[in-house]
DNA sequence: GCTGTTGGTTCGTACCGCGAAGCACTATCC
DNA sequence: GGATAGTGCTTCGCGGTACGAACCAACAGC
């Protein structure tokens, strides 16, 4: 039931640290955190107020206010779901679409950086053993990497 | 310059679950995360607000709030620096160290449990680059593990 | 002493996140 | 086809988080 001496204190620590980066990147692009996870997660194309709700784990009520701060800032747009009418389906408008590329893109070079001193090989064990823990964990996808594993 | 592909995306996405089951636990534990992380971070002893705002990454603006309300809370006390008129410390009080104890506790089985699934050496092998991540890059102790590495 | 610096706080602003309650629409059941 | 239950989202009120600018008191150097 314990885990490896160390292990769970460098993974809390190596959260904060991409937590940290992540944030400074976000702050850079002029946008807020939880905007720059928004808009990531809506890369790969629109989603329902309750489907981002599960996505970001937030609740619902939680998600207006998000959505709608970003939706002032132009990102993104609400649009009616044509099947029903309560519904609502939110997607990037198209400088929303390019924030989050640029966004995306300083943020991996950014994470990139943090592991430039590994090797290729320690890269890819690190790569597989994360891959690992999130796949027997239930982890959305709320940032991609384009290029296929 | 590029990374594993994948590595990225693992990282993002393995910080999200991290900090998923950490802001549950805190909350679990009647705490926010953030004065969670404010007495794990003082478990070794006592800080000055200067040395907070280091550790946790924060203004000192941002700080005098979070150690106001932790301390209303009666898990952190102040008190002068007998040096320096000026300067304050931070301190748990008895009951902030039985929480940070318990919290700390409830953090590390919760983070144990997400990498149960995978073997003695893999953890082995994800620790150690993890701690090869962090040692290349500064990341202060805001949570230790009382196990020597 | 005067002056520049440093340690913290206060203030105003924006944002985040929750639960409870409400509203409008959909689905179901008879 | 009309009452009833459920669903999708918003509103409201609350407490917490975080920042920079401005401020004050105390230290430090000359």
């Amino acid at each position: 039931m314990e885990a490896s001496a160390g292990l769970v204190a460098a993974l809390v620590r190596g959260s904060f640290l991409i937590e940290r980066t992540y944030a400074e990147t976000a702050r850079a692009q002029g946008i807020t955190p939880q905007q720059g996870v928004l808009i990531c997660a809506l890369m790969p194309g629109a989603l329902g107020m309750g489907e981002l709700s599960e996505v970001l784990g937030l609740a619902k009520s939680s998600l207006t206010g998000l959505v709608s701060r970003t939706e002032a800032n132009g990102l993104v747009i609400r649009s009616a779901d044509p099947d029903d009418t309560r519904a609502v389906n939110v997607a990037l408008t198209s400088t929303g679409a390019a924030v989050a590329e640029e966004f995306h893109t300083a943020v991996s070079s950014r994470i990139s950086a943090l592991v430039q001193e590994l090797s290729i090989a320690e890269r890819d064990a690190l790569g597989v053993l994360l891959h690992r823990m999130l796949g027997h964990n239930a982890v959305p996808v709320v940032f991609t990497d384009q290029r296929r594993w």
